[in-house]
DNA sequence: CGAGTAATACTCACCCTGAGAAGAACGGCG
DNA sequence: CGCCGTTCTTCTCAGGGTGAGTATTACTCG
């Protein structure tokens, strides 16, 4: 940045009144669908109206600050134990002019991924907050709608390349449990005997613990290996998802 | 956001002074070599280091912040001619405490596409612009480094599954033209048959105009057709980089 | 014990890929 | 003018990954 426009603005008589906030995609699986945590606002504007948790960012970094609004938000503790298998990367920063009527506020906006979570107790300054269904939370206060779209547009492209499905497990996990995390995110069933075959080739993505599950399923069917999360960053090759690729024009 | 919160820092005087900027790594194709755009500063901190193109955001949204910035370093026209064909996208926002050492400061990155532009001449508050090769180019004032890292992890990675070389041609380039491109960015050059078989079997990614190259290459060969960029937003299959994929671990 | 269910393994045809080579068109030079 | 090196473009071929389907086996539930 230039130095003389610094020093114009240094004065803070002359700073534009900017606020920088952050705001959290939080996303976990509960009952087999995609849920996001929301909280429902209390006051104008948008009051009663439902939105992503966020808010001021202090002295402390943007990531820092995602992570203790999660953890206000959601009553956990955020360094350790609770959040801690949570995975969080920014998602891309708001700050058109007007998307929050009292003044210009610019919003870097996170997601976040985590295993299932017990119901967030109000702690902090939270409101009332709650997991939503994905399906049903596009009506949301300020830009928070199109914010959740690109959350959730990032967090299904993600999967293909990533080994970002087994943040939303637990530490052990079945080949099955794996693959109803990528049905609960891109939204339709896959292939078991395929699913099976590509994550066992894909190297460092899991690994066998050499332990099974206890029992078999519900409703019957033998006992499932268990795996662990690998040291693989990068699917390779990657677990493309079947539709919504081509013809994307 | 927390709207108890937000009343508090609301009132002026309690504002934590945080000033918010955009800082474009803008790349080109000049000599066969990827280039990045950079100026030098003039005064402390890092005085005399290069260093991204960037400046406060004013009453304008992000992106155009961003284009504003790029067209007064450049001293190309925004909006019509020179910056049109000029592919702008949000990178990423970087926060830390302490990257700025006056006070701080929360940059939003933007990532900048241009076919070969002429020479930066000093504009508006612009100091002395460069176009720089991005292998000597790692030393920069700021964390700025780390943004062009960043930034080019990114050009790298979106090559493959979007048209964007076609953004560093010009409107109508050839198969060998867009080669380059693949091999600039990603620093290895590719085979040129596969490369061509593979371009022309995406669908939307170029269409032929029917046309030749006047004449053959300065060392032979024959006329090379020439195309357009096509309407395909995403490529499939995608131009998967030979290297630098698996083993990532 | 029988029926239904699910984990895992296997087969097969198809497509995409990298590597190599061939054919053809062209510029430069003697 | 004719040769040579260069480059565009197309083709072949073997190998690996893919989707779809099937088989086998081990379990739960009634």
């Amino acid at each position: 940045m230039d130095e003389r426009t610094f020093l114009e603005s240094y004065d803070p008589r002359n700073f534009p009144a900017v606020a920088v906030t952050v705001d959290v995609v939080a996303l976990t699986i509960r009952e087999g669908s995609l849920q996001v945590l929301l909280v429902e606002r209390g006051e104008a504007p948008f009051a009663g109206r439902l939105a992503l948790p966020g808010g001021f960012v202090k002295s402390e970094t943007l990531d820092d600050a995602a992570l203790r609004e999660l953890a206000e938000e959601t009553g956990l503790n955020a360094g350790h134990g609770d959040l801690s298998r949570v995975h969080l990367e920014q998602l891309r920063t708001y700050g058109d002019p007007g998307r929050d009527p009292r003044m210009r506020v610019v919003s870097v906006a996170y997601l976040a991924f985590a295993p299932s979570l017990p119901d967030p107790r109000a702690g902090g300054d939270a409101a009332a907050a709650v997991w939503k269904p994905v399906e049903g939370a596009e009506d949301l206060a300020f830009d928070h709608g199109r914010i959740l779209a690109d959350g959730l547009e990032r967090a299904r492209a993600k999967l293909e390349y990533s080994p970002l499905a087994t943040a939303f497990v637990g530490p052990e996990f079945t080949i099955a449990e794996l693959r109803a995390v990528y049905a609960a995110v891109w939204g339709e069933d896959l292939h078991a005997g395929n699913f099976h075959r590509k994550v066992l080739s894909v190297p460092g993505f899991v690994e066998g613990t050499g332990t099974t599950t206890a029992r078999g399923g519900e409703r019957g069917g033998p006992r499932a290996k268990l795996y662990r999360a690998g040291d693989a960053r990068v699917l390779h090759p990657p677990l493309l998802r079947p539709t919504a690729e081509e013809a994307v024009r």
